[in-house]
DNA sequence: AAAAATTGTTTTTTCCGACTAACTATCATT
DNA sequence: AATGATAGTTAGTCGGAAAAAACAATTTTT
């Protein structure tokens, strides 16, 4: 058992969506998943033995596709990667919607592990540190952020999120 | 002039590896470039040939490979979007040079322009904004970071960031 | 300038992941 | 049970990107 073994993008955007119909409509559908992953069905296919032979779906001809326990796992894993990104994006840098999942969609398979969990202890330090409440969140957000701000406007800023703490 | 067609991440890292030796050793050598990327000799001249019929470098056979000034223009914008990712992850997570230096390379592909430029002026206020200076980043950085803290202790994190602002 | 070493190219092969088209199994309807 | 519709599979092809091996040009060394 090869742990250091990776998958390719590809694979693992296929186990994404497995897990995802598999909990959306209680079992994953080859046309199914051609349709979420804009392919041809026929493509599938092979892409699904090369899943099973790495054991981490149980499938047969004609049969419905399942996770295995390894491939909840690694679904699970990339599911929780693409919506910590989208999270961000959406509600820290306000993209909007699609474009945030498009992005996120690609980031997913761009950190390793230590590296996602370090970002994730961050968005957690974001969301918890009282000098980051959502005044701060939409003091970026708001469109003259970037301008130069006095520094009196920060004192206020500093004093109003002492009182919110007090 | 098709503006919208866009590069494979594979010719991305190409024009970015060709700016880099081009500006490191000034002339980028067929042999650096696969060194750089990790590949054989021979798989560059083909890739050099579609970049050539892209406009995006002057190239000619045994001769030096230079950028276009369209080419130049993409590849130090991917420059500068690792640049920027690698010093979000070394700078503000803490990560280590090198596992930072290979996340961003694959970073560096996933965001599209509006996004990645909503990111860099995110960093940006994270490194203005008086509530989050060093004391807040080192706040994060610190093994402790992470545990339940006592309002008091944020009173007291906050007043001090008020200090320093005065 | 000739020999040797280095660098660049060509050609052929391989792998991956998709497509198409034809075919087969399964399900739904009557 | 027969028919047709839907879903899944097979087989062959393609494009992209890299590899390997053989070859050609260019430098370097002497």
């Amino acid at each position: 058992m090869d742990k250091t073994k990776q998958l390719s993008e590809s694979l693992e955007d296929y186990l994404e969506t497995i897990l995802e119909l598999q909990t959306l409509k209680t079992v994953a559908r080859s046309k199914d998943i051609a349709e979420k992953l804009n392919i041809k069905r026929g493509s599938v296919t092979g892409m699904l033995k090369k899943l099973a032979s790495n054991e981490l779906i149980d499938y047969e001809p004609y049969g419905y596709v399942t996770l295995t326990a390894k491939g909840k796992k690694i679904a699970t894993d990339i599911r929780n990667r693409h919506l910590v990104f989208k999270d961000f994006l959406v509600r820290i840098l306000k993209i909007e919607e699609q474009t945030a999942n498009d992005a996120a969609c690609r980031m997913e398979h761009a950190m390793d592990k230590d590296t996602f969990k370090r970002f994730t202890d961050f968005i957690k330090f974001i969301d918890t540190c009282p000098r980051c409440g959502d005044d701060w969140l939409s003091a970026f957000a708001s469109p003259k952020a970037m301008d130069d701000k006095k520094a009196s406007e920060c004192k206020a800023c500093i004093e109003n999120c002492l009182k919110s703490v007090k």
